[in-house]
DNA sequence: CGTCACGTTGACTAATTTCAATAACGGTGG
DNA sequence: CCACCGTTATTGAAATTAGTCAACGTGACG
C-alpha cells in the first residue's frame, strides 16, 4: 500500500513517473545530467477538487505525483460517467492535445498533487528532441490501447468477471509503481466504482460481498487484500 | 451512400484522409507542392482478409481508402470483440505506435483498400517536421477522445440509446466525407455491430426492428435511411 | 448528538440474453 | 437459370442478469 515518509513516496512516485524524461531530462538525454531534477512545478489539490473541466482549453499535461484522480464524463442527464482512476505515475490531459479543449474533468481523490508540465514548455521539448516527442507519442498509444482493453471489459464481461479483472489490473499498476499487488486502496467509492465499470453501485458491493464469502479478497471499505488471484483470475477469464 | 465511380470516390477520400499531409506533403507543406500526389503505396484486401493481427509486429500506418475495417480484440473464450469500425480516411494502427506491436486484429470488409504509410518514412516525416509530428499527436489524441465517447456509450446506454446515438454518428461520420448522413452502409453484420456496442446480434436486430416500426428509420440489410432525426436524437439523449 | 455521505442487504422489476425455430440472402455449381 | 447450401437476419418464449426501490447500519464531522 502506498505508505512511507513522503520523502520515500516522493522517490518511487518520480521513478515511475511518465513526464519524468520532462522533469528531469537526465533520464532520456544522458549529456545533460546537470540539468536540475524535479523541474515541473507541483500543485496540490482538495479532494474533490477539478483538475480542470471539459471545456477548459488546455494548459498543460499532468502527472499524478500522490494521491489519485478520476475522469469524467458529463452524461445526458446530468449524470457523470467516470472514464478513467489516475494513480501516481500517470499522465493526465493528453485526450486535450489534439483540440486544445479538455473533453473530460478530472477530479482530485485521496490528496492528489500533480506536477505540471506547461504546454508550451511541452510542445517546445517535443520540437526540439525526437526522443521526446517519441515518449509522448508512446504514452498516447498507450493509452489508447489501454482504452480498447476498457472497452472488451465493458462490452463483453459479466459484473463479477470485470471487477476480478479489474482489481487485478489495479494490483499490477501497483505492483508497477513498486507496491503490493495484492493489497492496495481501491481509492474511489463504490458508486464511482460502479460507474467506471458500468455497474450499480449496489452490484459492486454485492459482488465484492460475494468475493469475500468466497475467500477470494478481504475488503475493508476501499482497502482491499486479494487472497485467491488464481480464483479471480479464472474467475475474469471465464464466466 | 458511398457511390459514384471510382475516380470521384478516390478524390473525396483522399480529401478527408488523416494521412493526407504524408501522402501529398503539400497539403501541410505549401512549399513542397511539387513533390507528387499519392505517394503511398495502395494495397487492395479480399473480405476477411487480415491487415494486421493482434502479436504482428507494426510495421506501418495505414490510411481507408475504399470499404472498411473492422478492429477486432481476441476474447478468453476464444471469441472476438469488436473494437472499432473504420471507414475511408481513417488511419489504423495507431495503438501499436508505442509498442510496436499491434493489440488487435484489423479486418477488412466491403472491399477494402488501403494506402501504407512505412513506419520508418512515417517517422523519419516526424522527425524533420514538426507539423507532421503534430498531426500525429492530433490523430492520436482524437482516438483517444473518441475512445471515451465510446466507454460511455458501452458503460451508461440502454441497447435503444446506444444504437440510435451509434447510427446518428456514423452519419455524421459519413457527412464528414462528403456523403449523406442520413442514408448509408452500416458496414458491419448485426453480429459484428452487436459486438461493437456490448449486445447480442438479436437484440441489434430487434432495435432496428423497433425503430423501422416506429418510422425512425428505413432499413434494408445493411442500408439504413434516417427518416426521424429528431427522433433518433431524443432516443440517444434521454432514455 | 444529529446529519450526511457511504456502504450493505433484500425484494421486486425490467432489460437483455439465451435458446430455438424459421425466413431471407448470397454465392456456387450443376 | 435455378437449386442448393451456408451464412445472416428475424422473431418468439423462457431464463437470467443486473437495475431499481427501499430499509438499515456505519462512520466522519460539524
Amino acid at each position: 500500500m502506498p505508505q512511507g515518509t513522503i520523502e520515500s513516496t516522493t522517490h518511487v512516485a518520480c521513478a515511475a513517473c511518465a513526464l519524468r524524461p520532462f522533469c528531469s531530462p537526465a533520464a532520456a538525454l544522458p549529456d545533460e545530467s546537470s540539468l536540475p531534477m524535479l523541474a515541473l512545478q507541483r500543485r496540490r489539490l482538495r479532494n474533490g477538487q477539478a483538475l480542470y473541466t471539459r471545456g477548459d482549453s488546455q494548459s498543460a499535461l499532468f502527472a499524478v505525483r500522490a494521491g489519485s484522480f478520476k475522469s469524467c464524463a458529463p452524461l445526458p442527464g446530468g449524470r457523470r460517467q467516470v472514464l478513467g482512476f489516475h494513480i501516481m505515475g500517470d499522465v493526465l490531459g493528453l485526450d486535450a492535445l489534439a483540440s486544445g479543449v479538455h473533453r473530460s474533468d478530472a477530479v482530485a481523490l485521496n490528496g492528489a498533487e500533480v506536477c505540471e508540465l506547461p504546454l508550451a514548455r511541452a510542445e517546445r521539448s517535443m520540437e526540439s528532441r525526437v526522443a521526446i516527442a517519441r515518449h509522448v507519442r508512446a504514452l498516447l498509444s498507450d493509452q489508447l490501447a489501454a482504452a480498447g482493453e476498457r472497452m472488451v471489459a465493458l462490452g463483453a464481461m459479466s459484473a463479477p468477471q470485470h471487477l476480478a479483472c479489474y482489481l487485478l489490473e489495479l494490483g499490477s499498476r501497483w505492483e508497477k509503481r513498486g507496491y503490493s499487488p495484492v493489497e492496495f486502496d481501491i481509492g474511489m467509492s463504490r458508486k464511482d466504482l460502479g460507474s467506471y465499470l458500468g455497474l450499480t453501485f449496489e452490484t459492486v458491493s454485492r459482488v465484492l460481498t460475494l468475493f469475500r464469502e468466497r475467500g477470494w479478497i478481504a475488503v475493508a471499505g476501499r482497502k482491499v487484500r486479494i487472497i485467491e488471484r488464481c480464483a479471480l483470475q479464472s474467475q475474469a477469464t471465464c464466466a
